[in-house]
DNA sequence: TACGGTTTCTACAACGTTGTAAGCAACGTT
DNA sequence: AACGTTGCTTACAACGTTGTAGAAACCGTA
């Protein structure tokens, strides 16, 4: 059975109010019935009513966190900082999963929002800024990256730069035909546009010429992606020295077919990844890549959304960029060593 | 700008019930105030809020899910399947990650069910019956094994007989020298000391006898422990020729020992984890492995929660039993193939 | 016209909490 | 002794919703 601030007030014998007063740690309680209260609230394991609670006050406590896929180790990482992050702010996280589509993606956006939450962090893929012009002052915080400013904060990780950086990095190694494997035609695909435009640049960089049949698209960024999209490249007879895949779940599926097929990492093709998901750190060979400062982009977000909700929901819109480190281990090693 | 029942109501000039029944499809009301209704909710954008509405109903439509760390692939596999099984019964599902520490898993059990939701799927590591027991009644279903049956529903998998059986497969092979990873002393490990139990069982039916010598404990079940259990296996001079796992990213932190070691798999070493994860079957080589049916776990655990919650909440607890596979793939691949 | 029955709608109260304003002691100051 | 001040406590209303009970409108039949 549970119980009501009445009934605790009851058998302390003093008004609801003061009881409440308690709860809330009001000062001015004197010692001996604070005493009383807390007594009360032990007997009866009193937990106050939190819908209620979030009536009165118009909060509720809860922030959601909207992410593709939770089982794609990059979100679960980050949501893991999320929670840990929100938690420091007295936050519960609801997880929302939208599947990355932009019809599920807008009702995460709209739908969930309704008083359950106070504010939202949200990765989107599909989703434009008209979509989320509509949210009411949600407070909103958007993750990964835009091409487009939208209305709401924005925590990113300059892509253009870290793919220029790491498509340097193979070129730095001798390599000369260097492939890409993730590109997406989709209006979704802006993180793919991102990376793209500082692969091209980065081959450039090294007085590379861009080669067409060396991109090769991928509909979704998982393992079987990368390795069915490696096997084509291979297939094609495009005989590339080097890949850089647009994220970690790519390369480690093109590390799986590049095996399939007899061919040596790094020492036949060298392979590069992005995101630093902890299976790269494990894999064999393991995977070089660009690790973006999870931890850090979760407390900005929460950050940010704290900020909102506390302050200025009117304020312009920021965007705030998070450090990377471009990070080599074995898929890239140098020949010599 | 928020708005109310009543500003809905004073648009479309009925009271504030109708507009409440029309929200709630109530049947009886006239098919041109439901038109009038619905255009004014339309005009105003209405949402209703779920607080007040969780108040006065005494129900949230939320769930909890509460796993000790969501960056753990079998557990976000998992997540993903109870947020789209809970979608199919309108629920939202709160995911909260304990860290696995019994106070925080004690908290998590009974904090966040503060009327905030209204039932929990639970997968604890640390949490005892006992624990369990202050828990007033909120409706919960428990993941995984435990060995003393609690107070609340129950969705397993025959721990025992799947480790007993991959252990057979190892046996089968010809391998005579099988270490086992994984194993804890602490009362948390209950998956551990089942899976031990079937283990040993394993050995005792193809008449291996069992060396403590070949059993490596594991503090936490990450890649990293995994990697260095096997390295002090190989260091102690146990010579193993096969390893059980007791899960995947143990198994992989093993695979990567094992390369760094000079050893091959599966020829010098074959090694075998437990859980399925997405990353084994991408891995080189590839894992075999114990797939416990996880969309099954999730959908039934959330009916299960559902029966309570619809049902008698009284009715003595409920323990399945969901069946697994024995995936074998390259990481035990017969010599002769 | 009167009547019972159905359909459609409304007023009121309640869910459990907290903000507001005000009440009552106890105290030190004039 | 009267007074303001401070500390502590309380009654009441309100947050936005829905269940209950009943009123009003409408229908068909006697």
């Amino acid at each position: 059975m549970r119980h009501r601030l009445k009934d605790v007030a009851e058998r302390a014998g003093v008004s609801v109010k003061t009881v409440s007063n308690v709860v809330n740690g009001y000062l001015h309680v004197k010692p001996d019935t604070r005493a009383r209260v807390e007594e009360a609230i032990a007997e009866l394991n009193y937990r106050p009513n939190l819908s209620a609670r979030n009536l009165r006050k118009g909060r509720t406590g809860v922030i959601a966190l909207a992410v593709p896929e939770l089982d794609i180790p990059y979100f679960a990482e980050l949501a893991r900082h999320v929670v840990v992050a929100a938690a420091e702010h007295g936050w519960t996280v609801l997880i929302d999963q939208t599947g990355g589509g932009p019809e599920q993606e807008r009702v995460a956006a709209s739908g969930i929002a309704d008083h359950m939450i106070d504010g939202l962090i949200f990765s989107p893929l599909a989703l434009t800024a008209d979509d989320l012009a509509g949210l009411d002052g949600m407070p909103m915080v958007l993750l990964g990256e835009r091409v487009d400013h939208g209305p709401a904060d924005h925590v990113v990780i300059d892509n253009v730069a870290a793919a220029r950086e790491i498509t340097g990095h193979l070129a730095g190694l001798g390599r000369r035909r260097i492939a890409a494997i993730g590109s997406q035609r989709t209006p979704e695909g802006a993180s793919a546009r991102l990376r793209l435009e500082g692969y091209a640049a980065g081959l450039a960089d090294a007085g590379i010429a861009y080669d067409d049949r060396l991109v090769a698209p991928a509909p979704a960024w998982h393992r079987a992606d990368g390795a069915a999209a490696m096997r084509q490249l291979i297939d094609s007879g495009a005989r590339p020295d080097a890949v850089f895949c647009f994220n970690d779940t790519l390369a480690l599926g093109a590390l799986r077919a590049l095996h399939e097929a007899g061919l040596r990492v790094p020492e036949d093709v060298a392979v590069a990844g992005f995101d630093d998901i902890e299976d790269g750190r494990f894999s064999i060979p393991t995977l070089s890549t660009i690790a973006p400062d999870k931890e850090r982009i979760a407390r900005l977000a929460v950050e940010l959304l704290a900020g909102r909700l506390n302050g200025d929901r009117a304020a312009p819109p920021r965007e705030l960029q998070v450090p990377y480190q471009l990070t080599p281990r074995e898929s890239t090693r140098p020949a010599t060593a």
